[in-house]
DNA sequence: ACCTGAACACCGTTCAAGT
DNA sequence: ACCTGAACACCGTTCAAGT
């Protein structure tokens, strides 16, 4: 049986799904010829090396990235839905994401995002250093977050115990504190809360950054 | 020409070497073992495989990210003291730091480190969900600003040059915003600085989070 | 223009055999 | 108890040869 005409498309299609599903280690050259039903050199003839196809995937993501769009009335309704679909849409590529980090693309892929996010700022009364921070802010605060989180669901049984936490001194008279630091955590509520206060408190006259 | 008997130790800090000096993908078993003066399988006698090598290797990086203790006189010295110490650290180590995230386990190595932060923040009369948010916003700070930094190293001509956010709208008439954000910067200086900044808004009373 | 198999230099790992 | 080489199943990549 014959297949339809190879295509570079197909190929970044087929090997996003792969690296989506099972790890950009489960991605190989082999591998996705098997997928594609080709021999591994046609590959080659499409996408150069695995380098450059790992650099389009990459390129792919960032420009997924970009479509990001406030969304809300208020200048702080607006950065926090800013900050709310960057940290959707991370959650959602967590292996994609960190081929970008690994690139070092990370500033790029935040670019779209960090724009709106400046103009927001401006509309709130905020400019010059003051409004870079904030920006900065907002971005460490979804980055951190989402690290957080994704180390938390990799190894659910490891990460510090209630009971760990309990044993130290510090913690034994503060239950609120144990309890918050070591969890489970309803993260995404925690998300909203953290992101609302920072937001408010940047955009308050003489605020926190 | 005979060598001494290998032992556990001394694979583990040639491997440590290998990755600080040419990254985890240098790290192969064989290079290992030539670097050794060693056939490849004594490795295997010693450390099992690869994978619980790595491991090995992240659990000492883990422990050593565990002697981290604060100074200073208030406690707003000592806060910055540990975030101080804990982003050199991170910054000294950035491949086994991702190696450590990678096994998920980035939270056990930041707990010692947090019970530090938490001692502070209730010497500085914070507690309970509040004490909880300022330290992982302590946290976060570290995490976020580390990142962004070797984003930067390792990608100096391909992060948003300074030309491209003047030609943004949004920025064209706040210069000294897409200076802050453009760069390069002196990210040594805005660590301190926005360090402090949440620090204090963090221990002012009604304060950030 | 597109696809192929053979071949090369690398991997990690196992295992029977040595001392 | 410790070390070894041979062998296996995998890699990415090149290249001459096909259509």
């Amino acid at each position: 049986m014959t297949r339809s005409a190879l295509t570079g498309e197909e190929v970044l299609t087929t090997a996003a799904r792969l690296v989506r599903a099972r790890g950009p280690a489960a991605l190989t050259m082999r591998r996705l010829a098997t997928e594609l039903g080709t021999a591994v050199t046609s590959i080659y003839w499409h996408v150069g090396n695995r380098e450059s196809l790992l650099d389009a995937l990459v390129e792919r993501t960032v420009r997924e990235m970009g479509e990001i769009r406030p969304v809300g009335r208020t200048p702080h309704a607006r950065i926090v839905s800013v900050a709310r679909a960057l940290y959707t849409a991370l959650r959602e590529r967590p292996q994609l994401i960190a081929m970008v980090h690994e690139r070092g693309l990370t500033e790029r892929m935040f670019l779209p995002a960090q724009q709106a996010l400046v103009h927001e700022m401006h509309a709130a009364g905020l400019c010059g250093e003051t409004a870079a921070e904030a920006v900065r802010a907002v971005q460490f605060q979804v980055v951190g977050f989402v690290l957080v989180e994704r180390n938390r669901e990799r190894s659910p049984e490891q990460h510090p115990s209630e009971g760990e936490l309990w044993d130290s001194p510090t913690a034994e008279h503060d239950p609120a504190l144990a309890r918050a630091l070591a969890g489970p955590v309803d993260t995404e509520r925690l998300f909203t809360v953290s992101l609302d206060a920072l937001v408010t408190s940047l955009l308050s006259p003489g605020g926190a950054a």
